[in-house]
RNA sequence: UGUUCCGUGGUGUAAUGGUAGCACAGAUGGUUUUGGUCCAUCUAGUCAGGGUUCAAAUCCUUGCGGAACAA
């Protein structure tokens, strides 16, 4: 007899990624659990109203029968609240951006729902992610490493940029391998009734919701002023030699300084409802009119309750060459590539998700971690993660404090 | 009070007698497992009344509203 299967718990969503993950693992030869989780159910705030955590759950269990793999599920809803939600309603408040998706994978995904894998024997925890691991030998140890998936136009590492080796090592990503149409097109071959359905969108789990009302439930809407910046003022002069390769401390600072906006350098053209339902580089929601070319938000102020605003897509207050992420923010998904004190280093970096990436170095300072970007990058924003490179590999990332 | 200028979609403007266009905003849809971006489509207007003309945003006139100038 071959040694007993290894057994491995797959997050079925409903959806057509993970439903493929728990078929290859299948294909793979081991013995497969589906595992569904209910995340949220508050349809406060969401778009197309129909609450469908019921109907996912519904087609997880019919991919799991089609399969012919046992199907559970657990509600981790309080989890979801507490350590996503929460977070991002306190971010927000704070005037910052929060992406909570990075922070579902980190807290629920690859957390609590581990957990309740394990508890049902799993040697492995898989989903239906776009990205890859790799496992390598450092030191005679064993090292895990995050890549990118193949489908270049589905990488999702980027939403994983907050793993540590712990949870990478019971990790599985089925799909990685695999570019998005051919998923469907197994899907389809299989018959499976999330072949078909649509790539879902928005907060995970929360779906799709339009913010100022989801935020509403706990941030208050207080009109303040909309005030315009020109693109010509003297607070986007940094004389600072753009040469960024002395990097002394001091220009590390100026670089990953944001603009220090105030109403004397602008005037004052509308009024909005709450600086906090605004983020750097938004366009839409202003309801200001008239002007030549849109406005974007270049900056916001939660405690004087104003907006900065600037005309045209080349306003400087969009782009920024560095930032900076505080120290006990920065998290290696390699620590043995932890950076020294003073230690700089370049790696390719991206700001947001589907961003490609982009040159930049990054030096370790007393004081935090330093990214300064080769090319100004526009919408650098506090709150959402900074998540670097090397090739395809996901080395660390942190959240972006300014 | 007198003279002059102006009044076009929600906003900023184009069209000076011949099918009222553009931009921004807004709505909807698409792309996207964060926010946001981006793309597509759509909505919506000649201040009011009278007149000239085959034809008026455009010319004339009255009213209303705004701006400038005026010993």
């Amino acid at each position: 007899m071959s040694a007993k299967k290894k057994k491995v718990v797959v997050g079925l969503s409903g959806g057509v990624d993970s439903s493929i993950a728990a078929f290859v693992l299948k294909e793979q030869g081991y013995d497969v659990i589906g595992l569904f989780m209910k995340n949220w159910h508050d349809t406060t705030g969401v778009l197309k109203a129909d609450c469908p955590w019921l109907d996912d759950k519904f087609d997880a269990e019919a991919v799991a029968r089609k399969l012919e793999i046992p199907f559970h599920m657990v509600d981790l809803s309080d989890q979801y609240r507490k350590r996503v939600v929460d977070y991002m309603f306190s971010e927000y408040e704070k005037g910052r951006t929060p992406n909570p998706d990075v922070l579902c994978n980190r807290e629920i995904k690859f957390d609590v729902f581990f957990d309740e894998a394990l508890k049902l024997g799993a040697d492995f925890v898989a989903t239906g992610h776009y990205c890859r691991k790799r496992t390598i030998t450092v030191d005679d140890k064993e090292v895990y490493c995050l890549l990118a998936g193949s489908d270049p136009n589905k990488d999702q590492s980027y939403f994983l940029c907050q793993l540590s080796q712990k949870q990478l090592q019971k990790a599985l990503f089925p799909i990685g391998d695999l570019q998005k149409p051919d998923v469907r097109r197994i899907a389809g071959e299989l018959k499976l009734v999330t072949a078909h359905k649509r790539d879902s969108q928005g907060i995970c789990f929360v779906g799709k919701v339009d913010l100022p009302v989801f935020l509403q439930q706990k941030l208050d809407t207080k009109k303040g002023d909309v005030i315009l910046i020109p693109p010509d003022s003297e607070l986007f002069i940094r004389d600072v030699n753009s040469d960024s390769n002395k990097a002394s401390e001091e220009i590390l600072q100026a670089l990953s300084e944001p603009y220090r906006f105030n109403p004397n350098y602008g005037e004052k053209i509308g009024q909005h409802n709450g600086a906090h339902f605004f983020t750097i580089g938004q366009r839409k929601g202003l309801n200001i009119g008239g002007y030549s070319e849109p406005l974007f938000v270049i900056g916001t102020d939660v405690e004087f309750n104003q907006v900065f605003v600037g005309m045209g897509q080349n306003h400087p207050g969009l782009f920024r060459k560095g930032l900076k992420i505080s120290g006990n923010e920065i998290h290696w998904v390699r620590p043995d590539l932890e950076l020294s004190d003073d230690e700089r280093r370049t790696y390719k970096v991206r700001i947001r998700y589907r961003q490609p990436l982009q040159d930049a170095t990054l030096f370790l300072k007393k004081d935090g971690l330093y990214i300064t970007f080769n090319e100004p990058q526009r919408g650098i924003t506090a709150g959402q993660f900074a998540a670097w490179y090397s090739d395809d590999e996901l080395i660390g990332s942190g959240v972006i404090d300014k």
